[in-house]
DNA sequence: ATCCCCAATGAAAACGTTTACATTCCGCCG
DNA sequence: CGGCGGAATGTAAACGTTTTCATTGGGGAT
């Protein structure tokens, strides 16, 4: 830390500012003079103090990222597409988690204020009030799964009503009538979104199709109560479809203690595809969110608002996701149209929202 | 951004200090004086500039992480444990990846020069020439699972060798004889522990456990071969330790393929307890290690360092792990001493290193 | 030879804080 | 009534850059 670009100059004989320039890559600045300077520098272990240059330049070459968590599948891959793209920016990556609470989600925006020349924002407390009390308009910031509408700031959405729909009408063409929705927590953008999207397709297949749709919070144990409460039902339907992996996992608990073969007596869908889909047994169908994908397109998109602050920009951008067909769906053995190995994947695509 | 420390001076009809003094809650400020200072300051919605004040201060309230990845179980728990603590201790988290590539950890240890206070490094490249070359004498650092001794950095590392013997020496007490192990990568210092942790426990038991070692490099793949090459040996063995969990995935795989049976036929055994680990059929026994307390106790190490700069602390500490007995190890049926229902998680002390 | 122009370099201001030091003010004691 | 001490407040330097503007110097055109 002692050294400084004075010292750099100092040895080099010029001024601070021709090393500044040196450094920096300006123009002015001989060929010869630029080497001996670099070559000065990298002997002195000479570090630019990023404090002090973001002082004056007004950038801090860092991003943040404001999360509700920062563990578990989701939220890990998302940090990873961002990291990503960050880093073939050149840029730093700073994570705060709000943890569901919205006083702590605004006390981390506050604090990261100024040390970060964009944001990028996943909370399901943010909404449009809050943002125009604890984010400075002058902030570039993305938003993700947001069902903000209208707002000076970009929104980046999975396509979870796209991806509900294209699964249920996978569940629907391999014949099942009845297809049951494990919901996910009333309050949640994506699970709102994916009982929409269930709703949809459903509501196309008409009226031999009756909407069955039991509670959930997106937990495993929810989702192992709501299978008991689904075999409770007489007669059961044959095919159920849950709002995320983890609450079909804890419906397929429930099945197999309750002596119920997946699929051969109900067919059962999931929707994230996070790792453990694949290990279940049977593997799970359901839908693949690029997740990292997401991570990596938002932050490419807050550059883009960095760096042409005033340029007009799509206000929302959605992206796509793929059903993933596996062994619970039992489409292998309901539908002789497709035939396939049950260990390959197939993938359809989630379609327009 | 446009507000500054003078604006608010001048609207409170005081000086600089003063407001500086006010927000920093010195003692030298009348509290009248102090609470119209922080009304003004509210009411306009004064944040101070970080860049400005860590110029002066040489403080950045942030702690830097670099890790090879930031995605997968491992990664994500270590930050979820790092973050929490940063949280409780007022620090922002700057997050970089290595990659896997050395040149990669340099540049990023240099990127975060003088952005943090202090660092938390998990590198498999890093080692004590590295560090030496890369990082400054002064910036305080603490290293997680590393090989490096003597380092003037604090090392946290995970009892990998007394979990491995921890669970070696369960697999031979439940009755096997014949335990091998899937070995991780070389040079890899967790493999390299885990399998010390096998011999150590398999020397224990005599001439009658002969050491048996397949090469595997903690991936899915790699467990799925060794599996095939374990299955050609005649007579194969009846109990199997993979050094990690994914490898043990794909070990179990390959042995259901062969028709072979786990536990009845042989026995098996993972390390980490990925939670796929619950999820694969029979569930995986396996060792646990409680990462966010690693990445918190680190963590907070590291704030102490930095707080009191020459201060002396403990060179190297040990987070020790458990035993998780599951189904796939066969326990229950082997040995009638312990019973357990096999849903029941029964933990073991790892013991010391 | 003189002048001019342009490239290279230097001097110094500016960024927004904190803090050491100076100043003011007030009450109290001699 | 004068001086003194201490608390409250103000002034200005300092942190390490970048950048504007000024200065220097050299070469080509006149």
């Amino acid at each position: 830390m002692a050294v400084t670009i004075r010292d750099v100059a100092r040895e080099a004989r010029v001024s601070v500012a021709s090393v500044s320039r040196a450094l920096n890559g300006h123009v002015n600045v001989t060929e010869q003079t630029r080497a001996r300077i670099l070559g000065i520098a990298a002997r002195l272990r000479y570090v630019p103090h990023s404090a002090a240059r973001s002082l004056i330049t007004r950038r801090t070459q860092t991003i943040g990222a404001l999360l509700p968590e920062l563990y578990g599948e989701f939220f890990s891959e998302l940090i990873r597409g961002i990291d990503l793209a960050a880093r073939a920016a050149g840029l730093h990556l700073l994570v705060s988690s709000s943890h569901g609470d919205a006083s702590e989600a605004a006390s981390a925006l506050r604090a990261m204020q100024g040390r970060v020349d964009g944001m990028l924002i996943l909370s399901p407390h943010v909404d449009a009030t809050f943002l125009s009390t604890n984010l400075p308009e002058t902030t570039p910031a993305v938003l993700l799964n947001s069902p903000i509408q209208r707002s000076p700031y970009t929104v980046f959405n999975v396509d979870n009503f796209g991806g509900a729909r294209a699964m249920v009408r996978h569940l629907l063409g391999v014949g099942h009538r009845e297809v049951a929705l494990i919901a996910g927590p009333a309050d949640n953008f994506d699970a709102q979104q994916r009982e929409l999207g269930y709703r949809a397709a459903m509501t196309e297949a008409g009226a031999s199709a009756p909407h069955i749709v039991v509670p959930g919070d997106f937990t495993e144990a929810s989702g192992y109560r709501a299978g008991r409460d689904l075999l409770a039902r007489r007669p059961h339907p044959r095919a159920v479809f849950a709002a995320n992996d983890m609450m079909a996992v804890g419906c397929l608990q429930a099945f197999n203690e309750a002596g119920i073969s997946v699929p051969d007596d109900i067919a059962l869908a999931g929707f994230d595809d996070i790792p453990i889909a694949r290990y279940v047994h049977p593997a799970l169908t359901t839908v693949h969110v690029r997740i990292a994908d997401l991570g990596r397109s938002a932050l490419t998109r807050l550059v883009a608002a960095i760096e042409r602050p005033g340029a007009p920009h799509a206000r929302e951008e959605t992206l796509d996701c793929q059903v993933v067909v596996r062994a619970s769906c039992g489409a292998g053995k309901i539908s002789a149209t497709q035939k396939q190995k049950p260990a390959v994947q197939q993938f359809y695509s989630g379609g327009e929202s």
